[in-house]
DNA sequence: GGTTAGCACTCTGCTTACGAGAGTGCTAAA
DNA sequence: TTTAGCACTCTCGTAAGCAGAGTGCTAACC
């Protein structure tokens, strides 16, 4: 199905004006906002013709019109113009991460309030992670009697801590020598080769503990990324007129919780290399129904990635959409890749 | 200012009511509901004098009465029938704590939970921590080039990363090396105790990396309580009527961002010992003008300690808020005291 | 003197009515 | 194919009317 290239023009009117009013769209105001040199009568029939094709509908009889799920599906990936961002507005997200420090999990945080600022939408951003994660490093910490901190490094440069418990007390030479003697024989080592539970009989009891502590961080860690997004800029969002009913408002709360996101971004239809734009119900029916989410990849090819991006209304000022989401992830690939290469 | 016996049971009702139905309670539906031997006259009479004397109002004229702010004081330091946790409840509490893993990070957040789950309002619960913070470890994990991760264990049983920077490129024998001479100088210092920016010249430059890196990790944890608060059950709350309107809504949202609240918890009022009410605007004003904050102290007399409790609207169910918040408050503090004294 | 019945008055919230405004669909003419 | 014209429809804001709930006051009662 392609359009004429006038009724695409004035599809393309009408989705820019609905993004931009969110009031539905009549065929004259729309004629005397775009010098058209046609009469709201033309307008009309293509309009009619539109709705034929179901890119286009009424709230209710003598109302303008808005675009459907498909209109907007049409728009963005045959009428709207290519846009990158501005080299002030390049310059000014820029200028942002290089004040920031050179921390890894702020550049994260940074990427997400910038998304969320710029386009008013909630952003989402994951934590970069590999697919899979190495032990790098593990220290034992004496704390009281039987009781220990234990710290592991892992290959995706994070450090995570945990108590543990040991059947007798410990001390600090004990521990340390236990940790070197881990650490040569599980340093570099994945999960998955990670000795099983029953293959664990061979080691003693304090290794044991030990171990399965560290196995069972390094799963998390394996997960983490996709168990909590980033979640920035909610009323940002919700401030828009789409949730000017406190119903309304409350679902959406209720659906941009972190941790029912895990599962609903729809991560499956991210391509390679760009930006992926899932509208309306493209996605499972529910809460999202009426919102869409512009997706990208972030990160190094073999090395560490993460997703971010933006969720918001199906009204949603695509164009700028997908500029600001591809430059804040070519930014942070670029950041990640230079720090990768130890500058 | 004393009420005679009568009044205060009036006012009692009309608070309790009110707490309950949300919307003003008339002289003769308060007759009716607590067969009072009395006529909806005289209780227009007693009305009246409670509202002479600032503690009940109207929201106009010919509407029933609402608690003031006054009122609500009054209600809670004189009428409010002192209540515990049934054992049945108590038993519910407890059993979820035992479910939950031995990390006192768990238990923190967890404590929210509950206290959002059982009374319907937002939940605050601030990490414990030591007044004053100690070093007690330090380690040094060389990740690429001249990088290393910085590991910090302060007395509050806490670790916290950091990427480090150095001149010029260490290796894992030399940051080793570093770590251990640090440790033996700095081990179980306070920040206090650091030497200042000045007083750094005589240290190598690696060293001072490190040192002003530490000092600011632990400075930051002295105060990290209070920044960060954990804030649970924000969308439990607005579902209440007070925040029907979206304005309010997006107002009330705001108002309870985590980063928000770290100056605006009246944690001045809390005595010791037993649990604090800040009602409406005894709290500065603001966002916080018709909200009330229920709120203790958790944790050990010489240890680490915290402050947990609940913040919603006036019209709160305040004997069970407090009952809840002191239980909680009690159970924290206990696990708290085993985990010390090593079970 | 405290208590109560009675009554006029007031304010909200809901329903209904109505007109202005914006928009549509259709027909017939250009 | 385009356009002028027109009847029709739906929303939204305003006003009016009315039931319901509540108050304040007065006068009578115990």
């Amino acid at each position: 199905m392609a359009l004429s290239e006038r009724r695409g023009r004035i599809l393309a009117f009408i989705v820019d004006d609905f993004i931009d009013s969110a009031t539905p769209i009549g065929s004259q105001s729309l004629v005397e906002r775009h010098a058209l040199g046609l009469s709201s009568a033309t307008v009309r029939n293509e309009m009619a013709a539109l709705e034929d094709e179901g890119l286009i509908t009424h709230p209710h009889t003598s109302a303008g019109r808005i675009p459907s799920h498909r209109g907007y599906r049409y728009y963005v990936s045959s009428l709207m113009p290519e846009r990158n961002l501005s080299s002030q507005e390049q310059f000014t997200i820029l200028h942002q991460f290089h004040q920031a420090s050179g921390q890894l999990e702020e550049w994260v945080q940074l990427a997400a309030s910038v998304l969320a600022n710029n386009l008013h939408n909630v952003a989402l951003v994951t934590q970069p992670r590999l697919l899979e994660v190495r032990l790098k490093h593990l220290q034992l910490v004496e704390l009281l009697d039987n009781r220990a901190l234990l710290v592991v490094v892992t290959t995706d440069s994070g450090a995570h801590q945990r108590t543990l418990e040991f059947p007798v007390t410990m001390h600090q030479e004990a521990l340390s020598r236990l940790a070197t003697r881990l650490n040569a024989e599980f340093g570099n080592k994945t999960v998955a080769e990670f000795p099983s539970r029953e293959d664990a009989a061979p080691l003693g009891e304090a290794e044991s503990v030990v171990v399965s502590a560290v196995r069972e961080l390094l799963l998390r860690e394996e997960q983490a990324a996709v168990e909590a997004p980033i979640v920035e800029g909610v009323r940002e969002m919700l401030r828009q007129p789409e949730f000017g009913h406190s119903d309304r408002m409350l679902d959406t709360l209720e659906a941009v919780d972190e941790r029912r996101l895990r599962d609903a971004i729809p991560s499956g239809a991210m391509g390679e290399g760009d930006v992926a734009i899932v509208i309306g119900d493209e996605n499972r029916a529910g809460p999202y129904q009426d919102m869409s989410f512009v997706l990208a990849r972030y990160g190094l090819p073999g090395g560490a990635s993460g997703m971010l991006g933006v969720l918001g209304p199906t009204r949603m000022a695509y164009g700028d959409a997908v500029a600001n989401v591809r430059y804040v992830s070519d930014v942070l690939t670029e950041l990640m890749r230079r720090l990768h290469e130890g500058e």
